[in-house]
Parts: C-alpha cells; structure tokens; sequence
DNA sequence: CTTGACCTTGTCGTTGATGTCAACGTTTAG
DNA sequence: CTAAACGTTGACATCAACGACAAGGTCAAG
C-alpha cells in the first residue's frame, strides 16, 4: 500500500507518515517510481505511535515500542525498554497531576479572596 | 528606576519586561537618552504578572489583572474580568486533571498488561 | 581617554508535531 | 490528450515566552 492508504487507515496524515519515517521512527521500501511502498506490519507501527502519542507520549517516547514490534513481539510494551518508559511517563504524569492539583488550590484561593462566594459551588450553595 | 534595576527587583530578566511591554502589559516612560524609566507602581504589575505566570497562567490571562491593578484596584484579581478569568482557569485546570487522572489509569492498566506486578507497589509489595 | 556597566532596537533560535505551501513528477480514468 | 488524483522533496509557519546574540549609543569612574 501507499503512504495514502496508509494514511487513511491509520487516521493520520501523510506529511505525519513521512515526519515519522524522518525521524526513523518508520521506515519504507520504494517503488521503481520513487513512491514509499507499505506493509500491514507498517500499519501496526503507526497505530501504535499514534495510541502512545494519544496518552501524551513523544515521538522520543515511542521508539522503543516501535523497536519491540519490529522485533518481532506482538505488543510494543512488552520489552523492558518499554517497561522502562512506562514507568518513567507514569512518574511523570504522577508529578503533572501533583502540580496541577496544587496550582488549582492555589487559584481557588486567590480567588476566594478576591471574590467570596464566587468559588465552592461543588455541593450546594446555601 | 531604570530597566535594570527593575529586573533585578522583581526577579525577572531585562528581556521579559521588555517583551511584556511590547506585549503592551506594562509601559515606560523614557527618559532624554531614551532610556525606559519606572516607577513603584510597575514593579507592582511585574511582580503580578510573575505571579500569575507562576500558577500556569498565560500573558493574556494576566491581561486584565494588569488593567486592574492600573485602575487603582490594590489587587489585580478584584475585577469582574480578572475573577471571570480565575473562575475560567480552574475549569482548565480541573480539566487537564481529568485528562491526567485519565492517561495515568491508561498507562497503568497497559503497564500492568506488559508487566503483571512492575506496578502497584505503593502500599505494599506482599 | 578608556574601560566597563549600563541602555537601545532588531533578529534569529528554542520545543514538538505537524499544517500548508511550492514546484514538480506519475499514474489513471475518460 | 488531458485533467484529476496521486506521489516526491523542501522549506516556511504555528504556539509562548522568552534566551542569546549583534551592533551600536550613553554615562560614570579612574
């Protein structure tokens, strides 16, 4: 298949297909005419980059995955370097949501002051 | 007080006041030599921007606190503007916790699928 | 006079994952 | 034959808040 089609079924655009294989992310054979020629093992790489990028991992992030398919494993977390990502982006996330839930105290507060009874709408008013 | 000075006193680089006022957030009167003057008043609004900017907001949000604060208000957050963008802030933030709490239970539960028992080691390991 | 510490404007670089052109070659259907 | 629908590479634009220069003007001290 082509970078099109490729496109169309993994539901990303061509300019990312070619961006991936940039950044060796990806790689494809080519036709005598010069067009990039695609398998369906290309199709599951894809679909793995873009389910990583979904939760928030970078394209950096998702190499090792797209090293464990390639390598024959049929999920791309089940390598250790994988594993190793994993557990990285979870203390990260970890962290995001500790700062978040800070600021987010921090705002209401201000808030509060400077309008009383504009915040604390969660449970009843009275 | 010259740009220098100010710089050092609210913590910031001579660079950002100059960006915040081409930004149009604060201004400065110049001095013959065309050197930008200031005064107590500003180091006021840098000090708010810089707060503003701590807790994740944009410059643009910190828009009309700046105007708040210039009006004569002695807070920047005690406008109808600035308590309209708090109360958008917090739905952001409360958001972008979603989210996280969200991916964060994704990457586990494929974690957990990858790697039975590399996580869940926060109350006890048995 | 000169060094050094200030100040000025202006412009490019950063970060990530593309979008959007440009300018061109290829293939396919009518 | 031609136009549409593909493909190619290359390069600039986006978002935010600056950092890091360049190339110069100003000012006080020694």
């Amino acid at each position: 298949m082509r970078i099109g089609e490729l496109a169309r079924r993994a539901g990303v655009s061509t300019r990312a297909l070619r961006y991936y294989e940039q950044q060796g992310l990806i790689t494809a054979r080519r036709t005598a005419n010069g067009y990039r020629e695609y398998g369906e093992a290309d199709l599951k790489l894809v679909t793995e980059i873009r389910s990583l990028l979904g939760v928030g991992f970078t394209l950096e992030d998702a190499r090792p995955f797209v090293a464990c398919l390639r390598a024959g494993h049929e999920s791309g977390g089940s390598c250790p370097e994988s594993v190793a990502v994993y557990q990285r982006k979870l203390a990260e996330i970890d962290d995001e949501i500790r700062t978040l839930l800070a600021r987010r105290a921090e705002v209401a507060g201000q808030l509060t002051d400077a309008c009383p009874g504009c915040v604390l709408r969660k449970q009843g008013e009275s």
